[in-house]
DNA sequence: CGGCGGCTTGATCGGTCTCAAGTACGGTGG
DNA sequence: CCACCGTACTTGAGACCGATCAAGCCGCCG
């Protein structure tokens, strides 16, 4: 197992000044623990992190997007989660990573160390509640993507679409930082069909397609409809 | 709305003498919140929370299990996960319950009042740990599920029998406590393709079904190469 | 013995995948 | 500025897997 990006990138970081936390309005932890995360830049598809290594750090996207993902033995690839600008990931059960995370574009990532993250909450009662807070709302989103999961193609594809308006607080139009095939992914379904149910929604006049990563809402309630949870 | 059955059970309870918690051998907390869990007996399909009540309480498995599910607008009930004895549950991103649980048979539940869970996280950073320790695992759990979803019938199957018998430590035979329904609401399939998915595994020679809800496994290693995670 | 609920098995239908072209877009170099 | 190229996306035709509809079977309990 190669050394894991995150650890080489954070080295070569502590010889830089460190620059303030971003003021992107939402802060991960009061106080003191915001300025240790170390901002780091990653490039289009450059792993943060890989399956099975150790889990070091906790991370907060500042801009960007990441995508956390499962390769299958066959191949297939499960893309449990994408992070947008203001989620912390890198959570994990136990102290190794069950997942990898990519940036699926350039990105800026605040990262943390989880020991000292721990050690602050073992002091903080504050800190630790937060932790515990992020790790349930987490929670949620994995039980929210399962349910995605079972439902048809269309729905699956309604579902995300709020899911992504609701999460850039974007009502009536949102740019997507992903491809079709990361959709796919995400939605346990092939390209073509995330094509054709994009295009169903749009001939429904749902949504319009002006580009292939922007969709503007035309219908927003019979979208709400469509979405059966 | 109505009152959650826990509430009033609990409160039922309050007459009646503690009994000592479960010599399970699995301790939730360690010290004093131990004795808190106020046991509670449900009958089968007997609910013991619901959507959008508030969660006022944390729950452990003492004996018996239990589903988790959320019903979808056109009726299609999704089960997020099932409890077994030692499991705890209950864990919500917010103050309500996004799902409800019912007991599958009969079932003894420790209930826990998640305020003072709270307050005692609050003093004790060890307890606070614990917490967070088990929403991760949770987290874990669901991201394991999702993944399960994306897979084949058989595929879902098989990963299903592993898991159950991975939880129950046994190795060579298991004693499921859900019907075909619910293990099908579980994978996103229908009775059907279950009960034909298991068909196909046992005339493969992978597992024997001697009763409907008693599954021996003859060549874990070929179940284990069917699972594709 | 009869009845009922849970489970299995069979036949057909439909939605999604697969394979295969075609098209639009963004970037690069002339 | 335009021609070219590669990548991403769309669209079409056919195959396949799981859902649906419909019987039948089994075990349990009165």
């Amino acid at each position: 197992m190669s050394m894991p990006a995150a650890v080489l990138a954070v080295r070569s970081m502590q010889h830089h000044s460190r620059r303030p936390a971003h003021p992107t309005g939402v802060h991960a932890f009061s106080g003191t623990l915001e300025i240790m995360g170390a901002p780091m830049l990653f490039s289009r598809n450059e792993e943060i992190y890989g399956e099975g290594e150790a889990a070091e750090y906790l991370y907060k996207v500042v801009s960007g997007a990441v995508r956390m993902y499962k390769l299958l033995a066959d191949g297939r690839r499960q893309i449990g989660a994408f992070y947008l600008p203001g989620d912390m990931f890198g959570f994990e059960p136990g102290d190794m990573h069950a997942a990898s995370a990519e940036a699926i574009g350039d990105a800026t990532v605040l990262v943390f160390k989880r020991s000292a993250v721990l050690s602050l909450a073992a002091r903080d009662s504050d800190v630790a509640r937060r932790l515990w807070e992020m790790t349930a709302r987490e929670l949620g989103r994995s039980q929210k993507h399962a349910l995605l999961l079972i439902l048809s193609a269309q729905e699956r594809v309604a579902s995300f679409l709020l899911e992504m308006a609701a999460r850039t607080r974007a009502s009536s139009e949102i740019e997507l930082p992903m491809s079709r095939q990361e959709i796919a992914d995400y939605l346990g379904l092939t390209i073509e069909t995330v094509s054709r149910a994009l295009g169903q929604l749009e001939s429904m006049g749902v949504i319009s397609v002006p580009a292939a990563r922007r969709i503007t809402f035309c219908d927003s309630d019979k979208l709400s409809r469509i979405n059966a949870c």
